[in-house]
DNA sequence: TAAGTATATTAAGTTACTTAATACACTTAT
DNA sequence: ATAAGTGTATTAAGTAACTTAATATACTTA
């Protein structure tokens, strides 16, 4: 279900975390789903449970999952999980887009981008 | 000329070789220009010299500058440079902006960061 | 000659991350 | 009731990357 790339030099838990919230906005973990538990999941990634529970941790923190004692995590509502992908996504384009500025990237060429990405269709 | 922020995770190094990148890619540092020397900054940023060695040898790697023992460190032309990384980030852009569409950011949105980003030149 | 340059080495300190071993309170199934 | 499974918390130890520190070397420039 998820693969840990040791090339990736993020701590494992935001790694772990990110690949959760993607396959949860992908739908393969609607909401409500029960998620795996803290230990299944460290035994199948062969990871300590501590880092389990920090990944979890913070997809509760952003509003993707909620966890209950004695139950288990579940994936919360779609639209708290879309708003936190529209806050990271929106943040990660103005990163891009301050670059573009200092490479001197004209403006219209980024309206070009949306023209086209934004076509009727 | 350079300030650390040390709310960033990243290095120190990685951080200043970056601030430094677009420092020559805005043309503050022209091609040939000398740099700082690795003593000087990093006493100015009151750093440890191996510190800014080790930014400077990721911007050589990179081939952003070209260093000589005895003389100093010197931007290399970066022509070529500035036009790789124009198309290399369009395409980022252009990327994350599908992912935006999918995801429902509206066209506005990415305009206003457009006003804020290109605003007074 | 003297000062300034990049570069290399070795050692020690720092910090975040990760693992490990427990423990606790709770829920669910038997 | 009991047992197993759940999230969560704590304390300790280990690891790896980063950073600092103190030198040393070879070179260029004034």
């Amino acid at each position: 279900m998820i693969t840990i790339d040791y090339t990736d030099r993020r701590p494992l838990y935001e790694q772990i975390a990110d690949k959760l919230a993607k396959l949860m906005l992908s739908g393969v973990f609607p909401p409500n789903e029960k998620l795996p538990s803290v230990r299944s999941l460290a035994t199948e990634l062969s990871v300590n449970p501590n880092t389990i529970s920090r990944a979890y941790s913070e997809l509760e923190r952003a509003g993707y999952i909620y966890s209950v004692v004695g139950r288990g995590s579940f994936v919360s509502g779609t639209d708290a999980i879309i708003d936190g992908e529209k806050a990271k996504l929106t943040e990660q384009i103005q990163e891009e887009i301050k670059k573009a500025v200092s490479l001197g990237i004209l403006r219209e060429e980024l309206e070009k981008i949306l023209d086209e990405e934004y076509k009727e269709g």
